[in-house]
DNA sequence: ACCCCCGGTTCACAACTACGAAACAGGCGG
DNA sequence: CCGCCTGTTTCGTAGTTGTGAACCGGGGGT
């Protein structure tokens, strides 16, 4: 077991509709994902954004909890989630969490303020080693460490080939 | 509402489920929006992606008609993505992203500029290759790796015979 | 009908580069 | 002492690009 990465969770908002109209556009401005129970003889419900479905009444519990289930699944794709880097050894990103060595988190403090965009090796040499790499391969090697440790992560370390490396969501 | 002439409207397949299993597999692979009508007994659906939704039946007409207007609106979003070219060598499209080589990253950037459009072979050339093809093939090489590599991003490159190459989405 | 070329596609191969994985060793802190 | 952290080397292996050649469908000429 990894002992080093964990999750929190997620959670829908299922509101009654059309009686809980007011709760619902206060989950809407809020950006929570939401189940509306539309009552029976109440007009279909119409969605406003992907976090968003309903159920008609009645409905089998089974049926309720497979859509919460959806969107908690878009909830998580959907969210546009960045790592934060706290405490200078603990990398956050949405529910997951990691620690990090400290020369890892040296070399992550870039690709973080970078997010999903391509930070130069040359500015990762920068990151981690101010006065200068040791040894000419101390970077690769020091990125696949963290690379493995961001296993689970949800995030994923990826080269571009004489560029650099993005650090992006691992969808 | 703009004044595009060959507006289209998006079409929204209706199966049934689980009779229509294979149908809806069809469907899927095809990109195509897809409303499930789940029945009555039968297990709570889970859809795989934003193009898909289901409900459960029996559902007055109305529901489904919601539902598939719904799925409508999703569509022409989806639709109406364009790609974008950043840090020289990532090509997004919605979610999706790959890292391409430096001769792909020359031929898609006229493409990805007339998305939808056809861009000629002289032009394609004259982009990859500013000083003049170095074989009487190398374009349709480069052309055939940088269509693989788009494989399952959404959009495709095809070519318009004696015109040219168009880069559109998939579907 | 036939043949053959044109435009395009695909495969395989070679040379080269940049990365990556594993393994080992010294060091530091608990 | 043990375990984690980091430097270092070595060797393997993906990715990149040019190149030649086979292949294929369609259209036109004969």
């Amino acid at each position: 077991m990894d002992g080093n990465a964990a999750m929190e969770m997620t959670d829908v908002a299922v509101v009654r509709w059309p009686s809980e109209d007011l709760r619902l556009d206060e989950l809407r401005q809020r950006g929570v994902p939401r189940l509306a129970l539309v009552a029976p003889q109440a007009p279909p419900f119409a969605p406003v954004d992907p976090l968003e479905d309903w159920v008609r009444l009645p409905a089998a519990e089974a049926d309720v909890r497979a859509r919460v289930l959806t969107l908690v699944a878009r909830a998580e794709d959907h969210l546009q989630r960045r790592p934060e880097l706290t405490d200078e050894r603990l990398l956050r990103y949405g529910r997951w969490w990691v620690t990090l060595a400290p020369a890892d988190a040296r070399l992550v403090a870039p690709l973080v303020a970078r997010f999903g965009a391509v930070v130069s090796r040359g500015e990762l040499a920068k990151a981690g080693w101010p006065d200068g790499l040791p040894s000419r391969n101390s970077l690769d090697v020091q990125l696949g460490r963290l690379r493995r440790r961001l296993e689970g992560s949800g995030m994923s370390l990826r080269t571009v080939r004489s560029r650099g490396c993005v650090l992006a969501s691992a969808v």
